[in-house]
DNA sequence: GACGAAATGATATAATATAACACTTGAAGA
DNA sequence: TCTTCAAGTGTTATATTATATCATTTCGTC
């Protein structure tokens, strides 16, 4: 069994330069400017692998010193949710980051609700069922939501 | 191809007595009090196949000359979702009549974004691939989410 | 009828999100 | 280089969604 949850130890600094990388990537390819507020939130999301509000956005982002107001805020949230660089998760009203912002991907949400981490994690057998049921019903797809609660496997385990 | 959705026509006022029935079984079965404020806001909700948030639902109640608050509603929903009777969608922030409130199911909501009719499925592909998924990982399930938007059938073609 | 638990009423406020308009910045052409 | 204009951000106000708290009422059980 593969944890898709990082591991305890890991290297965490690792994970946002990586993201930050692939983030820049993406919007250069998109010729969307990643702007200083952008990056700030951006990096500000990364640095756990839990979902965090726009509001706990906003109060880190008034620590560093920023005079920021809730539509700055939502205004990185709204670009960068635009570009599949960090993704909402609707039943905490929070964010997080996503880690293959490279490629569509109909994404599915994996969050602890003891350590409140979030994995992403994209399963062909879900894709194919949710696209077969939407094709039975003739329902034409723009936009699917799964998240899914419960324990991750440490926090079930120990 | 069978639509899930409702047909045009149909005779509305027998999805809510049936609803009802079914609700006041469900509630009996669990020695819960379905009382008069939760009849009114089942019945609400039940007016539409559409999602009804709670601020429309105690503005319903208002017009009807019920001295209500927020509170008052949101309880109801509580109850209601507690015992499985109405859904919570969480992308819409909003709520609907569960027609299948017999039976515990992981329901995939198929929300229209233009004629804004929501219609639940339960579909044994999608349910396995979820337990699969999560099995995979360790993860421990406790609830899921699992909500899509986009065109129905009728708006896809008219 | 008295009691206690459950439900509701009422007030206040917290948490989440957006509208509207002013100002600044930065890329692209003249 | 200067101008211009669209995109981005600042600022203020407010809309929308949700809950905490305590008082009062209702209802089943004794």
């Amino acid at each position: 069994m593969t944890d898709l949850f990082p591991e305890k130890g890991h290297d965490h600094g690792r994970c946002i330069d990586s993201a930050l990388r692939q983030a820049e990537d993406v919007a250069e390819a998109n010729n969307a400017r990643f702007t200083d507020m952008r990056r700030r939130v951006f990096t500000l999301i990364w640095q756990s692998h839990k979902a965090i509000t726009a509001y706990e956005l906003l109060d880190s982002l008034q620590a560093e010193g920023v005079r920021a107001q809730p539509p700055t805020v939502y205004r990185a949230l709204e670009f960068l949710v635009g570009l599949g660089l960090i993704h909402r998760i609707e039943s905490l009203n929070a964010y997080f980051g996503c880690d293959m912002p490279h490629h569509e991907h109909l994404g599915q949400y994996f969050i602890c609700r003891n350590c409140g981490r979030v994995a992403e994690a994209v399963n062909d057998d879900m894709s194919s069922a949710v696209h077969a049921a939407a094709r039975a019903v003739g329902f034409r797809i723009e936009a699917t939501t799964i998240e899914i609660k419960g324990l991750c496997h440490d926090c079930a385990t120990h």
